[in-house]
DNA sequence: AGTGAAAAGGCTTTAAC
DNA sequence: GTTAAAGCCTTTTCACT
C-alpha cells in the first residue's frame, strides 16, 4: 500500500492521541474530516493500522518490575523455534518476544508484580517450556523512552 | 490510586480497542456509560492512563528492520547514565531504551529502513554520544508478541 | 457510589464540485 | 481527488435513586 504525506501525517497525529477527533486530525494535517476518515479506513483495511490501544502505567496496576530475559534454546530447528515462540506467547506476563540473530535466540520482556513473582514465573513457566537451554535476566532500573515510530523519517512504501 | 475490578475491566477493553465507545465499554464491564466515563477521566487524571495510541505496522511505513542494541558505558556515574539516556531519547529511531542491571547498561530497540540506515545510525548517532564504550547489535528476525498488560493478574494497587 | 434521559458535539454518509 | 451539509450515534451533563 502506498502512503502519501497526508497518510503519514494522520498516523503521526493518531500516534500522539488515538482518540483525536476527525476534525482535529483534519486541522492538524490540512484536510477536512471526510478525506481523513477515508484514509484511516483505508489504512485499517490494509493493515497499516493494526489497532488502537491505551498506554497504562504498569506500576499503577501493580506491575512494579520489568525484566528482560535472554534465552538460548537447545536446538535451532524451525520446529523448536516455532514451538518455543508459541509457548512464550501463551504466558500472559510476556509482553514482548523477539526472535533474534546473535548469541541468544529470544529476547523477552516481562511484567511482574515483584521479584517473587518473577522467580515463580521463571521456575514454573519459562523453564517448563521444552527446549530451553539457558536464560539470563536483566532487571529494568529505568525506562527512558516509549515507542512511537519516527514517521517523519518514513517514506511512502509499497508492500505486498 | 485505588483501582477496583471495574477499572481494570475498563482498561482491559481499552487495551483491546482504545476507540471503543462508552456504550460498548459499559456493556462489556456491566455498567452504564456514565460511570465508565467518570472512571476513565479519573484514571486519566491520576496518570494510570498515560495516553492512547495507534499500533502501526512498521514495515508498511518503510521500517523494514528492528535492531536491539546492548550498550555499555565507560563510567556508571549517575551523571553519565543520565546524560547518555537524554542523548538516546533524542534519536528518533530509538523506540525503547531501558537502563538495566547486569552485564550491560542500556538495552535499546531501534527501527530502521534497512541495514544501511542501521549502520549509519550506529556510526553517526550512537557512537557520537560521549561515554559509550561498547555496543552489541541483534537483528530481530521475528516478532512474536506485542505488549498488553495482563490485567487479570493485576490487583488493585495504591500508588504514591 | 449508579441509572437514565436529554443536550451538545462529533462521526459517517451522501451529494456536489 | 476535494468540500459541505444532513442524519445518526456518541459523549457529556444533569436530575434522581
Amino acid at each position: 500500500m502506498n502512503l502519501d504525506k497526508f497518510d503519514l501525517a494522520i498516523l503521526g497525529v493518531l500516534q500522539g492521541d488515538a482518540r483525536a477527533s476527525l476534525q482535529d486530525i483534519g486541522t492538524a494535517v490540512g484536510l477536512s474530516s471526510t478525506p481523513c476518515w477515508n484514509r484511516i479506513k483505508r489504512m485499517e483495511a490494509a493493515g497499516v493500522i493494526k489497532g488502537y490501544t491505551v498506554q497504562i502505567d504498569p506500576a499503577a496496576v501493580g506491575f512494579m518490575d520489568t525484566v528482560i530475559v535472554h534465552v538460548t534454546l537447545e536446538s535451532h530447528s524451525e520446529e523448536m523455534l516455532y514451538k518455543f515462540g508459541q509457548a512464550l506467547a501463551q504466558i500472559p506476563e510476556v509482553l514482548e518476544a523477539f526472535l533474534v540473530s546473535g548469541d541468544y535466540d529470544y529476547f523477552i520482556r516481562i511484567a511482574v508484580r515483584d521479584t517473587r513473582d518473577y522467580e515463580r514465573l521463571l521456575r514454573e513457566r519459562l523453564y517448563m517450556i521444552p527446549g530451553i537451554r539457558h536464560s539470563k535476566s536483566s532487571f529494568v532500573l529505568r525506562r527512558l523512552k516509549e515507542s512511537a515510530l519516527p514517521l517523519h523519517l518514513a517514506g511512502a512504501q509499497t508492500r505486498g
